[in-house]
RNA sequence: CGGGGCGUGGCUCAGCCUGGUAGAGCGCCUGGUUCGGGACCAGGAGGUCGAAGGUUCGAAUCCUUCCGCCCCGACCA
């Protein structure tokens, strides 16, 4: 392709309303165009570039024997009833009614409509296993998008869905994909971990992310470089530092002081010249409409997801100043769990074997001293803690490091809840009839894009892995006016297409400045640049990463760069 | 949904406080000179200043409401 007859519309600055690299460099490279909050355009470039991401995870995903599908996204309600989502997903899901009044949503994942294919369909566990996939649209009305392409309202996603007659079938469909995903992410050219996932509260039994290091991701992962463990925060688990002031020994009673005014851990910790680990931090939560206090070390946070794991509960949230009053008659920066009533009490691991630790009072302006749990309260002991920086491995006690990541794909044991909910039977080899087990595992494709473009750019662009660059070679004659530059480039851009490589000549009239700034924005692998050495007989071939560059004779460049892509 | 910021040619931004005939750089078009890292000269096109209402002789500028976009938080199958 000649370049000056693509459309590259390519920036010198970067739009004000792009914060993170990969966005700001998807903008000016002229990938894509935004269309609304959460809603992009992708242009030439993008849409190349997706092409042959989507090529390589189809091709994956056929040689682990499964079938590509394609789903309607637009879904009628009744199906999502069925499972119980319609009302799960809340303002989530994009809704709309027919002509009719009918109610349907944008798909947000097809766990519904593959199962009510699979019931119509499958009769005998002969038919087993089956896996099913397709690369197609979802659509999530995402509370805030952001950071260009990695928090989207409209996105393409690979999912696929396992049914198996026993959960020994479903190990072996999950552990086919999460080697497809390895091999996926591997010929992306991405730098990636896999680590172990929150399964949600209904009943998963293993998940594990696929996650790309980067600043612009939202889950920060817990990885220990000593043994490998790595997983994600929400399901992390570490051992926290020792407290920093041992605790007074005794068998002491709580006992009441005056705090007035001071609130908050630090503002005790300094009345007191205890520091926070010698505090209890009392956090007042609703689980499914009932109140439950959470109880961490006054230096950890509470993880609200494994809060809400550990309480079974479909929705919780932080109590309000209103409920707070109700249930303790305090304001909270004065709560305890001495006194306590008519609630669960969870207490995080940490605190096991603490003693004489200090409490809110449960009355404004107190604390109380000398509170020991197990003995003045009741709680149940769980991991409800966020690990921190400065944890040490559960597992063999190196220090575990804490690091800002984008998931890149997810792969789930989903086990009965849409075979069970929707009514998917299926005959036993004993003639009995059984819920098939299954699994969902997604790929956010355009995430393996902006992922790739976080983890691989520079102050001029992109330096794309070649195999998902749009382009793998440009051809710049330094001044396509002159003859025997234009008939070389000519020549060595239709070797180049012989060759099979995806090759782009830039034949615009502009400065070759111009032309090199585009091409290193653009982020195209190899650049062959024909000028001054062209009456030796001589093109440079430079490597867009390392900017290493090779003269060599104009009849080899083709032969040259087969080689190396 | 709470907090903050921003909306002025395609892009980046000035002008707004203190109301008075809309600007710059880049980009674009024409002509010329150039040609190894975003050239130079000359000429030119392009803007209902996010929208509506209000105040005023007069509003990009002041007031009100709404809309949009971004950031932080909440949320995130």
């Amino acid at each position: 392709m000649y370049w000056s007859k693509l459309f590259i519309p390519t920036l010198r600055e970067a739009p004000a309303e792009a914060e993170v690299v990969s966005h700001k460099l998807l903008l000016r490279a002229g990938y894509v165009r935004q269309l609304a909050a959460g809603l992009y355009s992708y242009l030439f470039l993008a849409q190349r570039s997706i092409l042959k991401i989507t090529a390589i995870v189809r091709e994956e995903m056929d040689a682990i024997g499964a079938q590509e599908f394609l789903l309607p996204a637009l879904n009628p309600a009744e199906l999502w009833q069925e499972s119980g989502r319609w009302d799960a997903m809340g303002a989530n899901m994009f809704r709309l009614q027919d002509r009719f009044g009918r109610d349907l949503c944008l798909g947000m994942t097809h766990e519904e409509v593959m199962t009510s294919i699979a019931r119509g369909e499958l009769r005998s566990y002969k038919q087993l296993p089956q896996i099913w996939y397709q690369i197609q649209t979802k659509f999530r009305d995402e509370p805030r998008p952001k950071s260009g392409l990695l928090r989207v309202r409209q996105f393409i996603m690979k999912d696929s869905y396992s049914f198996d007659l026993a959960p020994e079938g479903l190990d072996v469909s999950y552990e086919k994909h999460r080697q497809a995903y390895c091999r996926i992410f591997d010929r992306c050219g991405l730098k990636y971990v896999t680590v172990e996932a929150h399964s949600g509260a209904m009943g998963g039994s293993q998940s594990q992310e696929f996650m790309v290091a980067s600043d612009a991701g939202e889950d920060w992962v817990v990885e220990c470089p000593a043994c490998g463990y790595a997983a994600n925060s929400e399901k992390a688990v570490a051992v926290a530092a020792p407290p920093q002031a041992a605790d007074p020994d005794g068998d002491f009673t709580p006992e009441e002081f005056h705090t007035p005014g001071r609130k908050t851990i630090a503002e005790i910790a300094e009345f007191t010249g205890l520091p926070a680990t010698s505090q209890m931090k009392s956090l007042v939560m609703v689980a499914d409409g009932a109140p439950v206090l959470a109880l961490v070390r006054g230096d950890h946070q509470l993880s609200e997801t494994k809060f809400q794991t550990a309480t079974g509960a479909d929705e919780c949230r932080a109590a309000n100043a209103e409920e707070i009053r109700q249930w303790f008659g305090a304001d909270a920066g004065s709560l305890g769990p001495v006194g306590a009533k008519n609630m669960r009490l969870m207490i995080d691991e940490t605190l096991r074997g603490r003693r004489n630790l200090i409490a809110g009072a449960n009355k404004d302006d107190y604390h109380l001293k000398n509170v020991t749990p197990g003995e003045d309260f009741q709680a149940e002991f769980i991991d409800l803690r966020q690990v921190v920086e400065g944890d040490t491995c559960a597992g063999c006690g190196g220090r575990v490091k804490l690091t800002k990541m984008v998931e890149i794909g997810h792969i789930f044991k989903l086990g009965y809840k849409y075979s069970k909910s929707m009514g998917l039977r299926i005959t036993t080899e004993e003639g009995q009839e059984t819920a098939p087990i299954m699994g969902s595992y997604g790929i956010g494709i355009e995430r393996i894009l902006s992922a790739a473009v976080e983890l691989y750019h520079d102050k001029d662009g992109m330096m794309l892995p070649p195999p998902i660059a749009p382009f793998t070679v440009v051809i710049t004659p330094v001044n396509f006016g002159d003859t025997a530059q234009r008939e070389a480039a000519e020549r060595i851009y239709s070797e180049c297409k012989r060759a099979g490589l995806d090759v782009v000549l830039d034949d615009r009239d502009e400065r070759p400045g111009v032309k090199f700034k585009d091409a290193d924005l653009v982020g195209i692998p190899y650049r062959v640049t024909v000028g001054k050495k062209l009456p030796l007989g001589l093109v440079e071939v430079v490597e867009r990463r390392e900017r290493k560059s090779q003269d060599l004779p104009v009849d080899q460049v083709a032969a040259h760069l087969r080689e190396l892509l």
